[in-house]
DNA sequence: TTGATATAGTTAGCTAACTAACTATTAAGC
DNA sequence: GCTTAATAGTTAGTTAGCTAACTATATCAA
């Protein structure tokens, strides 16, 4: 993810925008922005985590198997929720069946499946980061009032509408 | 980053607040879509990027550079404006050099320090890359309207500023 | 029923990021 | 001046992600 300390003033837009006329200001200015945002967001979220011994990929899994109402899930299906490779998903399970966070169950009837369970002891680590990470969540959104958050969800969603034309636009 | 391919419905969200009353949904709701668009914009950027040979990471060197009146810069300076460590910059200028995109110029008045340079082939590279990039993104944010882009941005202002808070916020 | 194909999970090897430690050089304080 | 500290860049080793290939099992079709 890019990092982008240093975002570019108008000046600089502007220049750049003089070289290349494609360029629309406005929507690099609020895509930089955005990219900007989410990655101070991730690293602060990877902060509060590490506190508590976590990573992304590890407390996302969590999150998951305390979705299912049996706690109960398989790697193919973490993998797939969670947006990430099978065999990284074999690696993040690794390290939480290591912490006793999660156990790996054999399935009798397809010899092939695993069934990942989460413990007592991952759902007490949920019991002890979630109400952590969803105090410093609030503290943060404070700022933000509920209509504007619902402007910003349907922003999003305009621009998520768009990343079709991103990725399949041809250079003129 | 986080790819979260499967954000939680209302209904889940609200299991979630059940168990733990400090959340706050729609805070929740707007950070995680915040971080998931963001995901799916750099993974589109990344695509684009490689049809040119490129990554995140080398195309911001490029960019840096560019800005500069004599597209030169120093590898320190270039490490913070990317937001990478100087360990991560010297990976960064390997591989550029190696593709003859940028020059490492030896500085006589501190022999400690080098000068980064955008070489010809490098500002070329870019005359290639920036074109398509601004006519994606161009095309990916058409659908959202200048007074939209400016409660986006005056919003991600809020968010980041409440970042703070996120990050210092202590547990109940 | 058996040979081809698909699926589940793991392993091996690659990449780009990181931190910590190192070399070389410059600056600063006594 | 000489010693100590600071700075610039690199190197070494770790990490979590990836893809591709592998093993084992299940399914399907001739």
């Amino acid at each position: 993810m890019l990092q982008l300390r240093d975002l570019p003033s108008v000046e600089v837009l502007e220049k750049f925008a003089a070289r290349y006329p494609v360029a629309d200001v406005t929507a690099i200015s609020s895509f930089l922005h955005l990219l900007r945002v989410a990655t101070d967001l991730s690293i602060a979220l990877d902060e509060c985590l590490s506190r508590h011994g976590l990573l992304q990929g590890r407390w996302w899994v969590l999150i998951l198997l305390m979705r299912e109402g049996n706690k109960t899930s398989t790697p193919s299906l973490l993998a797939e929720k969670a947006g990430v490779s099978r065999a990284t998903m074999t690696g993040l399970l690794d390290g939480l069946e290591r912490d006793g966070l999660v156990a790996r169950v054999f399935d009798d009837e397809d010899r092939r499946r695993l069934s990942i369970r989460l413990t007592d002891a991952g759902q007490k680590k949920l019991d002890d980061v979630m109400p952590d990470y969803y105090a410093r969540l609030r503290a943060c959104m404070a700022g933000v009032d509920e209509s504007d958050r619902q402007q910003l969800e349907a922003t999003l969603m305009n621009i998520n509408a768009g990343l079709v034309a991103f990725n399949t636009e041809v250079r003129s």
